[in-house]
RNA sequence: GCCCGAGUGGCGGAAUGGCAGACGCGACGGACUCAAAAUCCGUUGUCUGAAAGGGCGUGCGGGUUCGACUCCCGCCUCGGGCACCA
């Protein structure tokens, strides 16, 4: 333990003033201000109703919420990377207060899930017991942080008085349906209450009875095709390595786990999946509304991937056959159609002859998981079924077609082929020699790219066009799109054409999957679900919640090799057989349930834990509705509300960032919360990245014993090889915020972290820079506390104007970097003004109070400890956390002198100190009388004279 | 292949149409010290020059402008996302 601040030091051989602000002596500061910080609770934020209001210290100001994405509480801890977005969002949260805000800002843990239960398989300690030790060894790391959080919001996602309210959220989504007409999620008994009132009938898939005559196990299985989670018997990612299925998000695109990066197959299993594809449309419309980073909500809408076209219908022998198209008005030149091998109607579809050949091919394709089918050269490969269909507006028949280049999993697993307008079919088109028929004509300057004469014989060609063109082909005795030139024109005669003659209509498509919702694992949230004699699901009912997760001592999943994709997985839930079966009224007397056994999967508890901060002591609400408000509500008419800043990696822009958003929306449509989306303002904040090094043998060495010698970089003698990316304990390259602590203290450490960049930025993390913020705040203390005494040596006397003046631009420029989260240029403005300081000190022996005063207060955000010892010592009696951030004063922004350039033809060629209100014409006059200026312009005179008023005057010659 | 983002001293970076390199690291010189560390003072884009000064310089090539790191067009390199999505 080091000394504390009041106790001096010895310095090595007494050398070192006792004072000095070093690692030792800010230890002692930042442990006494930590714990003044907990005592004083300094850092709760007041709600408007419940067990944590405080309605007095809430009026009057405006609220703040601040966000950062919670932690994995993984075994090794952190690294010197993990804090940069929590310093940041500290630090803002820090100033706002200062600008009178009421900040909420706290942090938990996501401790549910793969990483920390395949952590808790490697060590073979229950994840529980480990998990809980993590938390307790990162909440120590992040305490000697100095973080401004309140600390009665720490929530985790492991605590059965959470999870009870995970649970409560997925029985809400289970008793939802998804109103098409209202485009909002509904109480699953609204829906029956139309069913009965005959306000809307189930459609002919589902029954050819009218609902009054079906029973009512018939009625159940209807309501449950409507809900928003549902049990689906679907092809899913089966991962043997990791014993579950996985969600497409969560698989990479090798096939591979993106958690052990084991191999993942295809297979169909029954299970739960949320119909998250319902909000598809207002998941992608409302980030709009969103201020986000551009990219981020590109990827969310190329994950969404709407696409606009048309459902088109083509006869068959076995029946109809629906395809999607985005274009429809090629329908002409569909000159074959190409089904998924997994369709369907192929069995029905295959003639006699074609039987082994159908049968081969699609043995072959199953075979194949997704990884392969990509290096597959990508040559298309295909079987002629034998059977044909109608092309509905040319009357023809044509072939029908299997290949694998068409996915099962997207539009209707069929497409209709137009080989002249897309690449994919022209290119199997021409391996199997299939009818290509020009149904545009491409542009003269298509035909000249290409080298060949213009002509609408596709044979020619040496791909298909694709673009705007004039139609040709394209007629019949009812409709003729010939001679047009737009497509968009084209898309919508065609469009009217189907569906005045039934074989269509425009329709829309999305690349979103449903979320496949089950885990076949332990370490998750149970579901909240028995089942019945008749294997249908039951909520287990509130007054039950939580269930529990059963204590198990092995806790392992089963088993798997990591090829093995036969085998049925077994969750381990499904070996505690006291627990499996339970004795429930669900109202209609005792009987006996058969618990489901699966787990949520790791994303269900980060789905909903910012509400939870809001009011995390409720008991009987998962948040009370007016804290939600206060907090979260919109704050004009059209706002979506939500947390006004969140700050996190880029590496959940489609995983927690979708999920979260689609779980917020079902609460705001059953009015559970007033907030139409979770988090209204996203920040993606870099990565702190390192070098590695490797010996000869490709041998990772301890980063820390590399030195650098002439550009070489040597370890223990031996040349080694430097990269550059992630910290990893395999890469020998983890920094801890610990050893900065012990060997800077933990306000140089956030300095730093805060100074090397912007904070969307990534860059590498140097040891060998940290010294330089120790010393800007060793200067500091200096500047203001005698170094061998520990006595302040701050005067009253006025400060001199210059410095007065750099103070307040100081303070306007801080003031501007902090609001825009520009930390690392609020930085060097304050060792500036600092710099600026220690001249006057060194020139006079004392700081001006005016000065020390709103140093120290621009400081605390950044470096709280440090500032909270020399305001004390400065003895205002207002804690510094509560104090006005300063506010500069217009008239010392301007000098009495300023700088002016002069360029010759936009060369610089001279400065000029001028008055700072000199008009153009006085400008003119002093740049035309100035030596350099004479010499420069050798007498000729100026054809053009530029003057941008007080900043710069250029002479054109 | 398609879609984003980024390229500035030895290094991290600053300047978003108007003095390129703020601030920090490192390096070099000096003070203090028996010496070293720490600390303090100074120099530090590059070429040229004794100096004053001058030439060149923001990945490359063009353009717009009185003036471009900044805007436009075309390339190169690196990073990220998607990947037979009909």
């Amino acid at each position: 333990m080091g000394s504390t601040a009041d106790t001096p030091q010895t310095g090595r051989g007494g050398s070192i003033p006792a004072y000095r602000y070093n690692a030792s002596l800010a230890a002692g500061i930042e442990q006494k201000w930590q714990d003044h910080w907990e005592q004083d609770r300094t850092f709760e934020a007041p709600n408007t109703a419940g067990p944590l209001a405080d309605p007095a210290v809430v009026a009057g100001r405006e609220k703040l919420f601040i966000l950062d994405m919670f932690p994995y509480p993984s075994g090794s801890g952190l690294h010197v990377g993990h804090p940069l977005g929590y310093i940041a969002t500290d630090v803002f949260g820090r100033f706002k207060r200062m600008t009178g805000k009421n900040v909420l800002h706290a942090i938990g843990y996501d401790s549910f899930g793969l990483p920390a239960e395949q952590h808790a398989i490697v060590t073979g300690i229950h994840p529980r017991i480990n998990t809980e030790s993590n938390i307790a060894n990162m909440r120590r790391q992040l305490r000697r942080l100095g973080l401004a959080h309140d600390q009665r919001r720490s929530i985790s996602t492991t605590d059965e008085s959470y999870y009870r309210w995970t649970q409560w959220i997925f029985l809400q989504i289970f008793n939802s349906w998804y109103d098409d007409r209202l485009k909002k999620a509904r109480n699953i008994t609204e829906l029956e209450k139309e069913f009965e009132s005959g306000m809307r009938q189930p459609t002919t898939a589902q029954s050819a009875k009218k609902w009054k005559d079906l029973s009512k196990l018939e009625q159940r299985k209807i309501l449950d095709d409507y809900r928003l989670v549902y049990l689906a018997n679907a092809p899913v990612n089966w991962c043997p390595g990791l014993g579950t299925i996985l969600a497409n998000e969560e698989v990479t695109a090798e096939g591979r786990s993106d958690i052990g990066n084991y191999p993942v197959f295809k297979r169909n299993m029954r299970q739960w999946t949320m119909r998250i594809t319902a909000y598809a449309d207002r998941l992608l419309d409302d980030l709009d509304r969103l201020d986000w980073p551009e990219s981020i909500k590109l990827m969310q809408r190329n994950w969404i991937g709407r696409s606009t076209g048309a459902r088109v219908r083509f006869a068959s022998a076995a029946g109809e056959i629906e395809v999607f198209t985005t274009r429809p008005d090629t329908l002409f030149g569909a000159t074959f159609m190409v089904l998924s091998p997994e369709h369907q109607l192929v069995d029905a579809l295959t003639t006699k002859s074609q039987q082994s050949a159908v049968e081969k091919y699609r043995e072959s394709a199953r075979k194949l998981n997704d990884n392969e089918r990509q290096n597959d050269d990508r040559k298309k490969t295909g079987v002629d079924t034998g059977a044909t269909a109608t092309n509905p507006v040319t009357g023809q028949q044509i072939p029908i077609w299997i290949a694998d280049y068409v996915l099962m999993g997207y539009g209707t697993g069929a497409i209709m082929a137009v080989p002249s307008g897309d690449e994919r079919d022209f290119e199997f088109a021409r391996a199997y020699k299939l009818p290509i028929v020009a149904i545009q004509m491409p542009p003269g300057e298509w035909f000249a790219i290409h080298d060949i004469a213009p002509s609408p014989d596709c044979a020619s060609w040496p791909s298909a066009y694709v673009g705007e063109g004039r139609y040709i082909n394209s007629s019949n005795k009812n409709i003729s799109l010939d001679g047009k030139r737009s497509m968009s024109q084209a898309i919508s005669l065609i469009n009217s054409w189907l569906e005045k003659n039934d074989f269509g209509e425009s329709a829309i498509t999305y690349k979103l999957r449903n979320w496949l919702f089950s885990r076949q694992r332990y370490w998750g949230e149970p579901f909240p679900i028995v089942y019945d004699q008749d294997d249908m699901p039951h909520a287990v009912p509130d007054k039950l919640l939580p269930v529990k997760l059963p204590e198990l001592t092995d806790f392992k999943p089963q088993a798997l090799d990591p090829n093995d994709e036969k085998t049925d997985p077994l969750p381990p839930l499904a070996r505690v057989t006291e627990w499996l079966s339970v004795e429930l009224d669900l109202g209609d007397g005792k009987k006996t349930y058969r618990r489901e056994v699966n787990v949520m999967p790791q994303w269900a508890g980060s789905c909903w834990y910012e509400l939870r901060y809001l009011d995390p002591t409720n008991t009987v609400q998962f948040v009370d509705a007016e804290v939600e408000r206060y907090w979260m509500g919109p704050k004009t008419a059209g706002h979506t509300g939500g947390v006004d800043l969140y700050v996190g990696g880029v590496e959940h822009a489609v995983l927690h960032l979708l999920y979260s958003r689609f779980w917020h929306k079902v609460l705001f449509d059953l009015g559970h919360v007033s907030s139409e989306e979770p988090f209204h303002k996203l920040f993606n904040q870099g990565y702190i990245q390192a070098f590695a090094y490797r010996d000869s043998r490709g041998q990772t060495v301890p980063a820390n014993e590399v030195v650098e010698q002439n550009g070489d970089f040597i370890f223990e003698g031996e040349s080694v090889a430097r990269e550059y990316g992630k910290m990893g304990k395999s890469l020998k390259n983890i920094v801890t915020p610990d050893e900065m602590y012990d060997e800077f203290g933990a306000d140089t450490f956030r300095l730093y972290e805060m100074s090397t960049g912007p904070l969307d930025a990534s860059r590498p993390w140097n040891t060998r820079d940290v010294v330089g913020m120790q010393r800007f705040l060793q200067r500091t203390w200096r500047n203001l506390v005698d170094e061998e005494t520990n006595k302040l040596h701050v005067s009253n006397d006025p400060a001199p104007l210059e410095l007065r003046r750099a103070l307040h631009r100081c303070i306007h420029g801080v003031h501007q970097d902090m609001e825009n989260l520009r930390f690392n240029t609020a930085i060097s403005k304050l060792i500036e003004l600092n710099n600026a300081l220690t001249m006057h000190v060194n020139a006079t022996g004392s700081t001006p109070r005016e000065i020390a005063v709103p140093l120290t207060q621009m400081l605390s955000p950044l470096c709280p400890h440090i500032a909270e010892e020399l305001w004390q010592k400065l003895g205002v009696e207002t804690p510094i956390t509560y104090t006005t951030f300063p506010v500069a004063d217009p008239k010392l922004l301007i000098s009495e002198t300023i700088e002016i350039p002069v360029q010759i033809n936009g060369k610089l060629r001279a400065r000029l100190a001028a008055p700072a209100d000199i008009s153009d014409d006085e400008l003119r006059a002093l740049a035309l009388a100035d030596a350099k200026v004479i010499a420069a312009l050798a007498g000729a005179t100026p054809a053009k004279i530029v003057i941008v008023p007080k900043r710069l005057i250029n002479f054109v010659l």
